[in-house]
DNA sequence: AGAAAAAAAGAGTCTTTTATCTTTATTTAA
DNA sequence: TTAAATAAAGATAAAAGACTCTTTTTTTCT
């Protein structure tokens, strides 16, 4: 659905704005080593991220990303915005070059609800909703310790 | 969600299995303009269906590809099998290597009902459904022409 | 001022998906 | 039995997505 790269993105915001990590700056390399993204890779998402507002970050020694005031509040959708484009949300399943309720695909009607209800998903959760999850240990951002260490 | 490969093995195969067209073979050109699809690249996508006997295929002239006793009653998920493979539903929305219940990401209990609807969508539907709604004016395989000329 | 730390930027690579072009194999019909 | 039609196969290419490596800029600290 989301590009993996979009899901990288909002890994990194939710990395920053855990509770723990607030008051911090947290350099790209620390933050790639505990999510397990590639570390340019993910620098450069980050940057995207900085350029909109929706992350902060200063250079220099005891620099890096951090929160901003408006971190926390921001809308999934805003993050799925900036990196995939709203876009993924018309593309026809069939492949077709335009399709719509007008000139539906023979899928169009039976997903249409699924896609609309992913997108007000994305609308209604914001970067909080996802940190208070895994503060409540009902979900996490990286394959926990217990797993990888159970192999 | 589903590849564009599948999307266009899936209107493939519904073309085929229309009314008007179940009687007579139809050659890849033939199938490739109809439907708007890269010649060569579609016909790689029917042969693998062939292979996986879902469509049927003769060479030489009068030749073609054509529906068969199966077709019509082959269901969705089978298609998005042979072609995408059923990996796409087990895949973490954020991008982490594994994501199940026992150790979801964030966004993994929000989208696993949708996640699960889709795919009970691809179990149930056939073939004959797809045609059925197109037989009925409901829905298109193509950009039809009335919109086409309409620009 | 100079060295070091860190993000930012630039450029390049690898992989997968999508698409094209060419050749081969099979079948039909004249 | 040869020519033509057609699917099948092979090889290559183009585009997009994911990832890496190198250089530059900014900042801090001594």
């Amino acid at each position: 659905m989301i590009s993996k790269t979009c899901g990288y993105a909002i890994r990194g915001i939710v990395f920053l704005s855990l509770e723990q990590n607030k008051s911090t700056k947290h350099g790209i390399l620390e933050i790639a080593e505990d999510l397990q993204i590639p570390q340019h890779f993910l620098g450069k998402i980050l940057q995207d991220l900085v350029r909109r507002g929706i992350i902060s970050s200063i250079k220099g020694p005891h620099g890096g990303f951090f929160v901003n005031a408006k971190t926390k509040d921001t809308p999934l959708i805003e993050v799925v915005e900036a990196i995939d484009g709203l876009g993924i949300f018309k593309k026809c399943f069939l492949g077709r070059e335009e399709c719509s309720s007008i000139n539906p695909c023979p899928l169009h009607d039976e997903f249409d609800g699924c896609r609309s209800a992913i997108f007000k998903t994305f609308e209604n959760l914001k970067i909080a909703d996802l940190v208070t999850k895994i503060e409540n240990g009902d979900s996490y951002l990286s394959l926990s310790n217990d797993f990888a260490t159970e192999i």
